[in-house]
DNA sequence: ATCGGTACCTGCACGC
DNA sequence: TGCGTGCAGGTACCGA
């Protein structure tokens, strides 16, 4: 579920609890966890919230003494305020004024908590909204795989998913097969500021709500009503009208004009 | 190092 | 109504 813009919109949605003080930790499920349950409620219990942010994907909390929290939200994990757990609920942090709680049916997220930023987090490559053209291009250059694979990928730029892999590469005209390394430098430019396009208006819109995805208040998305090609199987493509084609590209379903797109 | 394929889960829509 | 199938925003890990 949760991309870039999903991510960003709930950290936004968090970063109030700034200054709060964790008072206790739950959890009930293990698979979530990066760490023993016993460990981490010790480590986090009487700490205070330093600061919140995203690296990639990932929500960084930094705590007291330099601990952090780092929760990765997996396809269906949400951060919720405020609220009554329910039957997926997996972890609660009570804080000194309310509650925050961790939800996710599938149970593809984690939480760990770690003194630092986990050494994970420091390999993934640079944000999308920041990286330079140069920078970019180069590190095109050295992948040999599709473009739309290394899109997904986070050590090629952290924090773009399957929606707006497809929706940057349809609004930059390229092919999701296309070879990274042989895309023209015009390409690699139009790419880029598609992708810097696309998920600056995602965040203004508070993300994509495709099934269940909300911040952490329960407000969903409007990013889902701007999508050209994702999941719209079949759909007339908005500019020229030829119906949307669906493929697989790293086993991921991959959305484009094969028209507007060449390769 | 990089690549493609697979595993990990639950829930939902669909066809029969 | 019920059942099987395929699909879904994610990463980690495996051999090649």
């Amino acid at each position: 579920m949760p991309e870039l813009p999903e991510v960003e919109t709930v950290v936004r949605s968090i970063v109030r609890i700034v200054g709060r003080r964790i008072v206790s930790a739950e959890f009930c499920c293990l698979r979530i966890l990066r760490g023993d349950p016993d460990q981490m409620s010790a480590a986090l219990a009487g700490r205070r919230i330093r600061g919140i942010g995203r690296r990639g994907k990932f929500i960084v909390m930094e705590l007291d003494g330099g601990q952090c929290l780092t929760v990765h939200l997996g396809m269906t994990g949400k951060l919720l305020l405020d609220g009554l757990p329910g039957r997926h609920t997996h972890a609660v942090l009570n804080l000194d004024r309310g509650a925050l709680r961790y939800e996710d049916p599938r149970q593809f997220g984690k939480l760990e908590v770690s003194r630092g930023l986990p050494g994970r987090l420091e390999k993934l490559g640079p944000e999308p909204l920041e990286v330079t053209l140069p920078e970019f291009a180069a590190r095109l250059k050295r992948r040999r795989a599709r473009i739309k694979a290394v899109l997904l990928d986070q050590h090629f730029v952290r924090g773009m998913g399957n929606i707006y892999a497809d929706e940057a590469l349809f609004r930059a005209g390229i092919h999701p097969l296309a070879l990274a390394s042989r895309l023209r430098p015009e390409r690699v430019k139009r790419l880029r500021r598609a992708m810097v396009e696309v998920l600056t208006q995602a965040i203004r819109k508070g993300g994509s709500s495709i099934s269940d995805y909300v911040d952490a208040d329960g407000r969903k998305g409007f990013f889902q009503f701007e999508h050209r090609v994702y999941q719209r199987t079949g759909e007339p493509c908005v500019t020229c009208g030829a119906p949307i084609r669906r493929t697989l590209v790293a086993q991921r379903g991959t959305h484009f004009c094969p028209h507007c797109q060449r390769r």
